[in-house]
DNA sequence: TCGCACTCGGGTAATTAGGGGT
DNA sequence: AATGTCCTAATTACCCGAGTGC
Protein backbone atom coordinates (compact mmCIF):
# COMPACT_ATOMS: atom_id res chain seq x y z
CA UNK A 1 0.00 0.00 0.00
CA UNK A 2 2.37 2.42 1.13
CA UNK A 3 4.63 0.35 -1.08
CA UNK A 4 3.57 0.03 -4.65
CA UNK A 5 0.57 -0.91 -6.45
CA UNK A 6 2.33 -2.05 -9.67
CA UNK A 7 0.37 -5.06 -10.82
CA UNK A 8 -3.96 -4.92 -10.77
CA UNK A 9 -4.44 -6.52 -7.50
CA UNK A 10 -7.77 -8.64 -7.43
CA UNK A 11 -9.75 -6.08 -4.90
CA UNK A 12 -11.22 -8.16 -1.46
CA UNK A 13 -13.57 -6.04 -1.60
CA UNK A 14 -16.53 -5.14 -4.43
CA UNK A 15 -18.65 -2.37 -5.18
CA UNK A 16 -22.38 -3.09 -5.88
CA UNK A 17 -22.09 -2.24 -9.20
CA UNK A 18 -19.16 -4.78 -9.60
CA UNK A 19 -21.11 -7.92 -7.79
CA UNK A 20 -24.22 -6.47 -10.13
CA UNK A 21 -21.76 -6.96 -13.29
CA UNK A 22 -21.09 -10.29 -12.21
CA UNK A 23 -24.47 -11.95 -11.74
CA UNK A 24 -25.91 -10.00 -14.48
CA UNK A 25 -28.24 -7.95 -12.06
CA UNK A 26 -29.10 -4.82 -11.12
CA UNK A 27 -27.50 -3.28 -8.14
CA UNK A 28 -30.02 -2.95 -6.50
CA UNK A 29 -30.81 -6.27 -6.26
CA UNK A 30 -27.66 -7.00 -5.14
CA UNK A 31 -28.73 -4.20 -1.96
CA UNK A 32 -31.46 -6.52 -1.59
CA UNK A 33 -29.49 -9.70 -1.21
CA UNK A 34 -27.50 -7.76 1.70
CA UNK A 35 -30.63 -6.41 3.03
CA UNK A 36 -32.04 -10.39 3.52
CA UNK A 37 -29.38 -11.67 4.51
CA UNK A 38 -27.99 -13.54 1.24
CA UNK A 39 -25.11 -11.26 1.21
CA UNK A 40 -22.89 -10.57 4.22
CA UNK A 41 -21.16 -6.85 3.17
CA UNK A 42 -18.63 -4.68 4.92
CA UNK A 43 -20.87 -1.48 5.65
CA UNK A 44 -19.66 1.95 5.38
CA UNK A 45 -19.93 4.76 8.19
CA UNK A 46 -22.19 6.30 5.26
CA UNK A 47 -24.44 3.21 4.84
CA UNK A 48 -22.88 2.08 1.59
CA UNK A 49 -21.38 -1.45 1.10
CA UNK A 50 -18.60 -3.32 0.01
CA UNK A 51 -18.99 -7.29 -0.55
CA UNK A 52 -16.57 -9.90 0.22
CA UNK A 53 -14.81 -10.88 -2.76
CA UNK A 54 -14.31 -14.37 -1.45
CA UNK A 55 -18.44 -14.98 -0.64
CA UNK A 56 -18.80 -13.60 -4.29
CA UNK A 57 -17.07 -15.82 -5.73
CA UNK A 58 -18.17 -18.59 -3.89
CA UNK A 59 -21.63 -17.90 -5.08
CA UNK A 60 -20.37 -17.99 -8.71
CA UNK A 61 -19.33 -21.08 -7.95
CA UNK A 62 -15.78 -20.51 -9.29
CA UNK A 63 -14.61 -22.27 -6.43
CA UNK A 64 -11.93 -24.04 -8.08
CA UNK A 65 -8.13 -23.26 -8.03
CA UNK A 66 -8.36 -20.33 -10.88
CA UNK A 67 -9.82 -18.41 -8.23
CA UNK A 68 -8.02 -15.34 -8.48
CA UNK A 69 -8.32 -14.36 -4.95
CA UNK A 70 -6.55 -15.40 -2.26
CA UNK A 71 -4.55 -18.13 -3.36
CA UNK A 72 -1.66 -20.17 -1.27
CA UNK A 73 0.62 -21.38 -3.37
CA UNK A 74 1.13 -24.41 -1.91
CA UNK A 75 4.36 -25.80 -3.50
CA UNK A 76 7.12 -24.90 -2.97
CA UNK A 77 6.53 -21.19 -3.61
CA UNK A 78 10.15 -20.31 -4.73
CA UNK A 79 11.05 -17.21 -1.78
CA UNK A 80 8.31 -16.36 0.72
CA UNK A 81 7.76 -12.80 1.26
CA UNK A 82 10.24 -11.26 3.11
CA UNK A 83 8.53 -10.30 6.69
CA UNK A 84 7.37 -6.70 6.58
CA UNK A 85 7.78 -4.71 9.88
CA UNK A 86 5.10 -2.44 8.48
CA UNK A 87 3.08 -5.77 8.25
CA UNK A 88 3.89 -6.69 11.60
CA UNK A 89 2.82 -3.75 13.28
CA UNK A 90 -0.78 -3.96 11.55
CA UNK A 91 -0.91 -7.52 12.11
CA UNK A 92 -0.16 -6.68 16.07
CA UNK A 93 -3.26 -4.08 15.69
CA UNK A 94 -5.12 -7.04 14.49
CA UNK A 95 -4.16 -9.41 17.12
CA UNK A 96 -4.93 -7.37 19.86
CA UNK A 97 -8.46 -5.71 18.02
CA UNK A 98 -10.03 -9.38 16.76
CA UNK A 99 -8.50 -12.26 18.75
CA UNK A 100 -7.94 -10.82 22.37
CA UNK A 101 -4.39 -10.59 21.91
CA UNK A 102 -3.82 -13.79 20.78
CA UNK A 103 -1.38 -15.11 18.06
CA UNK A 104 -2.86 -18.01 17.73
CA UNK A 105 -6.15 -17.39 17.29
CA UNK A 106 -5.54 -14.96 14.44
CA UNK A 107 -3.43 -18.44 12.71
CA UNK A 108 -6.02 -20.61 13.41
CA UNK A 109 -8.69 -18.04 11.40
CA UNK A 110 -7.01 -17.66 8.46
CA UNK A 111 -5.96 -21.07 8.11
CA UNK A 112 -9.75 -22.07 8.79
CA UNK A 113 -10.31 -20.07 6.05
CA UNK A 114 -8.39 -21.67 3.55
CA UNK A 115 -9.03 -25.13 2.87
CA UNK B 1 6.13 -7.52 16.58
CA UNK B 2 5.22 -9.98 18.96
CA UNK B 3 8.46 -9.90 19.85
CA UNK B 4 10.03 -7.04 21.53
CA UNK B 5 7.67 -6.64 24.36
CA UNK B 6 9.61 -3.95 25.63
CA UNK B 7 8.15 -0.96 25.37
CA UNK B 8 4.62 0.46 26.04
CA UNK B 9 2.61 -0.66 23.05
CA UNK B 10 2.59 2.55 20.74
CA UNK B 11 -1.17 3.05 18.83
CA UNK B 12 -0.70 1.64 15.71
CA UNK B 13 -1.29 4.20 13.17
CA UNK B 14 -2.79 3.66 9.23
CA UNK B 15 -2.35 5.93 6.33
CA UNK B 16 -4.96 7.14 4.20
CA UNK B 17 -4.22 5.05 1.49
CA UNK B 18 -4.26 2.22 4.08
CA UNK B 19 -8.04 2.63 5.44
CA UNK B 20 -8.72 3.23 1.69
CA UNK B 21 -7.74 -0.18 1.05
CA UNK B 22 -9.36 -1.37 4.09
CA UNK B 23 -12.78 -0.16 3.16
CA UNK B 24 -12.51 -0.36 -0.78
CA UNK B 25 -12.99 3.24 -1.04
CA UNK B 26 -11.00 6.38 -2.47
CA UNK B 27 -8.32 8.10 0.21
CA UNK B 28 -10.36 11.10 -0.56
CA UNK B 29 -13.52 9.33 1.17
CA UNK B 30 -11.38 8.62 4.05
CA UNK B 31 -10.32 12.82 4.01
CA UNK B 32 -13.64 13.35 3.91
CA UNK B 33 -14.69 10.78 6.86
CA UNK B 34 -12.10 12.64 8.59
CA UNK B 35 -13.62 16.18 7.75
CA UNK B 36 -17.03 15.30 8.86
CA UNK B 37 -15.97 13.55 11.88
CA UNK B 38 -16.65 10.16 11.49
CA UNK B 39 -13.03 9.34 11.86
CA UNK B 40 -10.79 11.30 14.50
CA UNK B 41 -7.13 10.76 13.26
CA UNK B 42 -3.88 12.12 14.07
CA UNK B 43 -2.95 15.40 12.12
CA UNK B 44 0.86 15.93 11.28
CA UNK B 45 1.59 20.04 11.66
CA UNK B 46 1.41 19.44 7.80
CA UNK B 47 -2.46 18.65 8.14
CA UNK B 48 -1.78 14.84 6.81
CA UNK B 49 -3.69 12.42 8.20
CA UNK B 50 -2.70 9.02 10.72
CA UNK B 51 -5.86 7.09 11.22
CA UNK B 52 -5.74 4.81 14.66
CA UNK B 53 -5.94 1.05 14.13
CA UNK B 54 -8.14 0.50 16.78
CA UNK B 55 -11.00 3.03 15.61
CA UNK B 56 -10.57 1.73 12.26
CA UNK B 57 -10.89 -1.59 13.06
CA UNK B 58 -14.19 -0.76 15.08
CA UNK B 59 -15.75 1.01 11.81
CA UNK B 60 -15.01 -2.11 9.96
CA UNK B 61 -16.76 -4.62 12.09
CA UNK B 62 -19.97 -2.73 12.37
CA UNK B 63 -21.37 -3.90 8.91
CA UNK B 64 -20.26 -7.40 9.17
CA UNK B 65 -22.30 -9.65 10.44
CA UNK B 66 -20.85 -11.17 13.63
CA UNK B 67 -22.97 -14.08 13.75
CA UNK B 68 -22.20 -17.75 12.20
CA UNK B 69 -25.66 -17.69 9.91
CA UNK B 70 -26.50 -20.54 8.11
CA UNK B 71 -24.71 -20.34 5.07
CA UNK B 72 -25.62 -22.50 2.04
CA UNK B 73 -22.89 -24.91 1.94
CA UNK B 74 -22.56 -25.04 -1.36
CA UNK B 75 -19.79 -28.00 -1.95
CA UNK B 76 -16.48 -27.16 -3.78
CA UNK B 77 -16.60 -23.84 -2.19
CA UNK B 78 -13.73 -20.90 -3.00
CA UNK B 79 -11.87 -20.00 -0.44
CA UNK B 80 -14.19 -18.84 2.41
CA UNK B 81 -13.26 -16.49 4.55
CA UNK B 82 -11.45 -16.05 7.66
CA UNK B 83 -13.74 -17.57 10.63
CA UNK B 84 -13.34 -14.51 12.40
CA UNK B 85 -15.63 -12.42 9.72
CA UNK B 86 -15.27 -9.32 11.26
CA UNK B 87 -11.65 -9.55 10.60
CA UNK B 88 -11.78 -11.08 7.16
CA UNK B 89 -11.75 -7.64 5.01
CA UNK B 90 -8.76 -6.44 6.77
CA UNK B 91 -6.85 -9.44 6.85
CA UNK B 92 -7.75 -10.33 3.43
CA UNK B 93 -6.13 -6.87 2.66
CA UNK B 94 -2.90 -7.44 4.31
CA UNK B 95 -2.53 -10.81 3.20
CA UNK B 96 -3.10 -9.33 -0.41
CA UNK B 97 -1.13 -6.16 0.26
CA UNK B 98 1.68 -7.20 2.64
CA UNK B 99 1.83 -11.19 1.68
CA UNK B 100 1.56 -11.23 -1.94
CA UNK B 101 -1.82 -12.94 -1.70
CA UNK B 102 -0.51 -15.81 0.01
CA UNK B 103 -2.37 -16.47 3.56
CA UNK B 104 0.23 -19.11 4.76
CA UNK B 105 3.17 -16.37 4.23
CA UNK B 106 1.70 -14.16 6.97
CA UNK B 107 0.75 -17.14 9.17
CA UNK B 108 4.22 -17.78 8.89
CA UNK B 109 5.21 -14.33 9.78
CA UNK B 110 2.32 -14.35 12.63
CA UNK B 111 4.62 -17.87 13.83
CA UNK B 112 7.82 -16.22 13.72
CA UNK B 113 6.74 -13.19 15.70
CA UNK B 114 5.70 -15.52 18.64
CA UNK B 115 9.44 -16.86 20.24
C1' DT C 1 19.25 18.36 -2.07
C1' DC C 2 16.79 15.57 -5.30
C1' DG C 3 13.09 12.40 -6.65
C1' DC C 4 8.95 10.07 -6.21
C1' DA C 5 4.93 8.61 -4.22
C1' DC C 6 1.46 10.23 -1.27
C1' DT C 7 -1.84 13.64 0.60
C1' DC C 8 -3.70 17.81 0.74
C1' DG C 9 -7.31 21.25 -1.11
C1' DG C 10 -11.51 22.19 -4.37
C1' DG C 11 -14.83 21.11 -8.13
C1' DT C 12 -17.67 18.03 -10.93
C1' DA C 13 -19.45 13.58 -12.71
C1' DA C 14 -20.87 8.95 -11.37
C1' DT C 15 -22.83 5.53 -7.69
C1' DT C 16 -25.50 4.28 -4.05
C1' DA C 17 -29.31 3.96 -0.68
C1' DG C 18 -34.02 4.27 0.11
C1' DG C 19 -38.89 4.26 -0.81
C1' DG C 20 -42.72 3.57 -3.84
C1' DG C 21 -45.04 1.32 -7.46
C1' DT C 22 -44.95 -2.35 -11.60
C1' DA D 1 -41.63 -13.90 -3.70
C1' DA D 2 -38.25 -11.80 -6.51
C1' DT D 3 -36.60 -8.07 -10.07
C1' DG D 4 -36.43 -4.10 -12.69
C1' DT D 5 -37.47 0.81 -13.07
C1' DC D 6 -38.29 5.85 -11.66
C1' DC D 7 -37.30 9.28 -8.34
C1' DT D 8 -34.57 12.19 -4.82
C1' DA D 9 -30.96 12.92 -1.48
C1' DA D 10 -26.70 11.59 0.01
C1' DT D 11 -22.22 9.65 -0.76
C1' DT D 12 -18.38 8.52 -3.46
C1' DA D 13 -15.05 8.67 -7.49
C1' DC D 14 -12.04 11.10 -10.71
C1' DC D 15 -10.10 15.49 -12.26
C1' DC D 16 -6.50 19.16 -11.34
C1' DG D 17 -2.34 21.63 -9.16
C1' DA D 18 0.49 22.34 -5.06
C1' DG D 19 2.59 20.88 -0.85
C1' DT D 20 4.43 17.03 2.13
C1' DG D 21 6.80 12.66 3.67
C1' DC D 22 10.50 9.49 3.24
Amino acid sequence: MTKKPEEPQQPTLYTPAEVANFFRVDPKTVTRWARTGTLNPVTLPSGHRRYHASEIHRLLQVGNTPDPDTRPAADGAAIPPPSNPRANAILNAVIRDYFDGDPVALIKAVRDGLH
